[in-house]
DNA sequence: CTGTCGCGCGTTTTT
DNA sequence: CGCGCGACAG
């Protein structure tokens, strides 16, 4: 077997993994220790040992880029044809499913998908139309209600009532899942919902499909949601004989604010009956220092699965701590410390400038771009999202489907032909209640507004009728020439931008084309042609032969094919990609890589571990595996910095050093300023010196390197003679630590923590607070 | 129908 | 402080 080139150069952990036999599986990686390859090795050896065909072969990721990764490495690996496989995400495979079985799915063929943004928008249209109060009852908040409810597999009667404000808002659950298929548009939770139920209530499908996958493998088993793992359940439920291949890592679950449920691995190691729990503890990333670090920090949650990296890799450096006087002199020593790894030949990719919130982003960019550094923001506005790219999207998604009246409201005034507000309201109301779209209603608004939605849907439709049999770049050029989005943004000012962007447009088309065929979330061949189609609960069980549903596995056309891929990947949020820039990213988008030096800044209490998080023990360790993610991604140095003051919501704060420092074990960390430092003395004079700048930035730094020069003054001496981090007595709350101070005279206030009392702002003026020592 | 002003708000995010 | 949205005026 050790001469198997596929298996040479596993560790036993891994080759254990690789190798354990068909049966459910869960596997425990650890970061960095090679979780993919054994993901990837594990499908190539059980096609390599003939147990299975690619066709019967699921693996499940939550993210495209992860998706990709384990297609590219498995081809390199053996030549198998990697689109009989399916692989893909939680999504992607979902949309291969319902577009093979659409009309059992009670959906259009050529059913569009909503994104976040077009799905609150939609939601925004049930609100007005009902005439509800969008003070109680928020969009953003309902959109986040109904992705949440369908994520817990509830359908609006399945939502438990407990108030008249959740009746409300199941009320409108129920109205935008009709409005949802009278247009013939899902949103990404749909689609896993619809999937699941289909399965769960079509036995013979739900058979076929168990029948067909005998391997079904899932990455980042710890993020999985409750409508997640069971519809997993349904494609290889428990006992069934398949080999489930689960593959997580419980310690970096730092996604359950958005519904994911660490609990399911062990959920799962308990229903499949899992023997045996290999885990990956061997590290291949970072030093022996950065994994001490990470290994203590952990262990202080509780509920854990059990786990600890260990490296042959020797301790490397020890771990850099630094405190800094402002958020101003933070960036600034970030910005000296980059420059001089830079000099020192560590590439400028290779540094990645971590933190909690975005918001801090903006100081550490200003210090990078005075300085001419350049630097990559993660995050953001992503290609598919531009509004000059959803527009044209819009446009495409018409020409498929023209009753999705949320492209059709997008763009039915863009650019202006004099269809106003008063227009669209006489079109919905003539729409609603005839359970028609909003196209199909034009005919019945008449006057001036009238003719020009008539002289839209003629634009619409003369596109549908040039653009048929045309390539798919000639659509979307002849889209852009004769809607007139073109013409528009040559007329603006800030148009250029745009115009490139619907470029772009076009070569991503092209790209998607010539690549992918027409991609992985088509369905370019029939996805299953021996899936039973027709089913009600008291057919007789079908022949191959009626399988309605498997006879749309003709080519779909090149557009659905695009618009489709435009939905479920968004695409890069930047386009100079290439080039050798610092990263700057939330801890969160880090997950998953990996960078010669990381700087976590911001390490202060409050903001990591987040305020937000404080009062409940589950927030606390959410925020303490989101520090352990974040200090394994370092390969060789790794800085933590923070800052006694800091600029937030225009106001200044007074933090004090995270408590995860406490956690920390001293002998893997090295301060490059002072440990202890008292408060009051080289601060202010700092801080002072970075406002007369006006920019801010300077010579500031740790207060080991401090300017001389000292008129003490700003910020002056708080008259309550409270300072952070001081202990304080509440008549009612007890015992509490300050942790923020802000304002002055009337306006001061403190945030203390209570403890058990939890986290409270008190206005100084009004709280008694008597220090306590 | 467009542009501008002013208010309110402000973890983390993929699909 | 800076953004995004909604209300209102031109």
């Amino acid at each position: 077997m050790q001469d198997d080139p596929l298996l040479r150069n596993l560790n036993p952990e891994q080759l254990a993994a690789v190798t354990l036999p068909a049966q459910p599986a869960l596997i425990l990686a650890g970061a960095g220790s090679g979780k993919t390859r054994v993901l990837t090795t594990r499908i190539a050896w059980l096609l390599q040992q003939g147990a299975i065909t690619p066709g019967g072969v699921m693996a499940v990721t939550f993210t495209n880029k992860a998706a990709k990764e384990m297609m590219t490495r498995l081809s390199a690996m053996l030549p198998v044809n990697v689109r009989g496989m399916w692989i893909g995400t939680f999504h992607g495979l979902c949309n291969r499913f319902l577009r093979a079985h659409w009309k059992l799915a009670g959906l259009p063929q050529s059913f569009q998908i909503l994104d976040t943004a077009d799905q609150l928008s939609a939601v925004k249209r049930i609100v007005k139309a009902m005439n509800l109060d969008e003070e109680r009852y928020v969009p953003k908040q309902l959109s986040w209600f109904i992705a949440g409810s369908k994520e817990e597999g509830l359908r609006p009667r399945d939502v438990p009532v407990r108030d008249e404000h959740t009746r409300k808002m199941v009320e409108v659950y129920q109205a935008y899942e009709d409005q949802c298929q009278r247009e013939g548009v899902v949103d990404f939770a749909e689609l896993m919902l619809r999937t699941y139920e289909l399965l769960r209530d079509n036995d013979p499908l739900r058979a076929h499909y168990q029948h067909r996958f005998s391997h079904v493998l899932v990455d980042e088993f710890q993020d999985t949601n409750r409508l997640q793992y069971a519809w997993l359940k349904m494609f290889a439920p428990p006992g069934n004989g398949q080999g489930v291949f689960a593959v997580g890592d419980d310690d970096q679950s730092i996604y359950g604010f958005r519904g994911a449920l660490v609990g399911n691995m062990a959920d799962f190691e308990r229903e499949y009956r899992v023997e045996r729990v290999v885990k990956l503890e061997q590290n291949y990333r970072s030093f022996g220092n950065i994994l001490d670090a990470a290994n203590a920090l952990i262990a202080h949650n509780s509920r854990r699965l059990g786990k600890n990296l260990r490296t042959d890799a020797g301790p490397g450096e020890p771990v850099r701590v630094v405190e800094s006087t402002s958020d101003f002199g933070e960036a600034q020593w970030v910005l000296e410390e980059i420059q001089q790894l830079h000099r020192g030949g560590l590439a400028r990719k290779e540094i990645a400038l971590l933190y909690r919130s975005n918001a801090q982003s903006r100081v550490i960019e200003s210090a990078l771009f005075n300085a001419g550094i350049p630097y990559r923001v993660y995050g953001g506005l992503r290609f598919f999202e531009r509004a000059e790219v959803k527009h044209a999207l819009a446009y495409l998604r018409l020409i498929e489907n023209p009753n999705d009246d949320t492209s059709f409201l997008r763009v039915v005034n863009f650019p202006a032909r004099g269809i106003g507000a008063r227009t669209i309201e006489q079109l919905q109301d003539a729409a609603r209640g005839t359970g028609r779209s909003l196209y199909q209603s034009v005919g019945a608004v008449a006057g001036k507004g009238g003719s020009n939605l008539a002289g839209f849907v003629g634009l619409v439709e003369r596109l549908r009728e040039r653009t048929r049999g045309l390539t798919l770049r000639e659509i979307i050029e002849h889209m852009l020439h004769d809607a007139g989005l073109i013409d528009f943004y040559r007329t603006e000012k800030e148009g250029q931008d745009r115009i490139e962007n619907l470029e772009e447009l076009v070569n991503a088309a092209e790209a998607f084309v010539t690549q992918e065929g027409f991609g992985k979330d088509a369905v370019a061949l029939p996805v299953d042609e021996h899936a039973p189609g027709t089913l009600s609960g008291d057919a007789p069980a079908p022949g191959p032969d009626l399988t309605p549903d498997a006879e749309t596995g003709e080519i779909v056309s090149p557009l659905a094919a695009f618009l489709t891929h435009a939905a479920l990947e968004a695409g890069d949020n930047q386009a100079q990609a290439g080039q050798d820039a610092v990263q700057l990213m939330t801890v969160h988008s880090a997950k998953g890589l990996e960078f010669d030096a990381v700087f976590i800044t911001g390490m202060e209490e409050g903001l990591f571990p987040h305020e937000n998080a404080l009062s409940d023990s589950d927030g606390l360790e959410e925020e303490r595996r989101l520090m352990y993610v974040a200090i394994t991604r370092a390969r060789q140095r790794l800085y933590l910095s923070f800052s006694q003051t800091r600029m937030l919501h225009g106001q200044t704060r007074y933090n004090v050093k995270s408590r995860f420092f406490d956690e920390l074990p001293e002998h893997a960390l090295k301060w490059l300023t002072p440990k202890q430092q008292g408060f009051g003395s080289g601060f202010a004079r700092e801080y002072q010196q970075a406002w007369q700048r006006g920019s801010g930035f300077g010579s500031m730094v740790g207060a080991g390197r401090v300017a001389p020069a000292p008129p003490p003054l700003v910020p002056k001496a708080p008259s309550h003679g409270l300072r952070v981090g001081q202990s304080v007595f509440h008549t009612k709350f007890g015992e509490g630590l300050i942790l923020t101070l802000e304002g002055q005279g009337d306006d001061a206030r403190a945030q203390v923590n209570f403890g058990r009392h939890g986290m409270k702002w008190l206005a100084l003026s009004v709280a008694k607070l008597t220090p306590v020592d």
